[in-house]
DNA sequence: CTGGAATATACGTCTAAGCGTATGTGCAGA
DNA sequence: TCTGCACATACGCTTAGACGTATATTCCAG
């Protein structure tokens, strides 16, 4: 018998979607699991305020984490409410018409498909399409 | 050629969602034009903080307000942009399903049609069903 | 035009949460 | 086991916004 999971909370799940820090990051994971250093290379920002952001996120149950070696992925999931799944939805297509927003994933595209990373990444693994958000959390 | 309506504001939307007061009011307004006093008497709040979120609500364009001699009645508005639309239709599905919101209706209900009001409110007009949601804001 | 009722706003206080900086943690390679 | 890199968290500061209380505004009745 499955733990009860608990009621889906709106009240976090808005307060998750109420900066523009996180909608941007969650507009760069829309179709891709992408890991930390290429948001806060895109984003143009320090480290420890992205990582701060997407614990947040997590927290309310919005992404998921995935560690391989030194490096952390991130990626959407879909939340097993129905309604939160709507919202989620016309989230990311209000997020795919906004220019600027086009614009980040633009940059993520083109630095994803570049023939040599910047030097600060220069290792780092480049984001992977996603076929499909992941389930659950 | 009608002025180019500001775009919809994703971020300030969901930080007028992000409250627990604010949903509460947005489910007595689900399918109901209602005035002040109602929600007062249904929240057992005091009335500055009903009006403070009411303005709130309405700054973010999710409601209208309609004044009928000393009464301001509230509404819900549909937004324009079909995205935010089909994001507030999840909204109020959700909390149409939250047993706590349920109560609140029903004692919306209970009270809206019982033959003598509280004496606090006693020549307040009844909340009035809506067929739909008004246009725009 | 004056008092009272319904609603809105102003004010001071407190907390959540944003930020940058500093530091902790976990993994990989030497 | 030691060093460096990727990432997470802690700390102190600052601000948005929630609260209750007090006061302003708007309308109606008389």
């Amino acid at each position: 018998m499955g733990k009860p999971r608990k009621a889906f909370d709106l009240e976090r799940f808005f307060r998750a979607l109420a900066d523009h820090t996180r909608l941007r990051l969650l507009n760069l994971m829309r179709t891709n699991e992408v890991c930390v250093c290429f948001f806060t290379e895109i984003l143009g920002t320090h480290q420890p305020k992205i990582s701060r952001h997407l614990a947040y996120l997590r927290r309310a149950g919005i992404v998921s984490a995935r560690r391989e070696g030194q490096w952390m992925h991130y990626r959407i999931v879909e939340p097993v409410d129905e309604n939160a799944a709507n919202m989620l939805k016309s989230v990311l297509a209000s997020l795919a018409r906004d220019p600027n927003m086009q614009a980040d994933r633009d940059r993520l595209n083109k630095l994803c498909c570049a023939p040599r990373l910047p030097v600060s990444i220069h290792r780092a693994p480049r984001p992977r399409k996603l076929s499909a958000p992941a389930r659950i959390s």
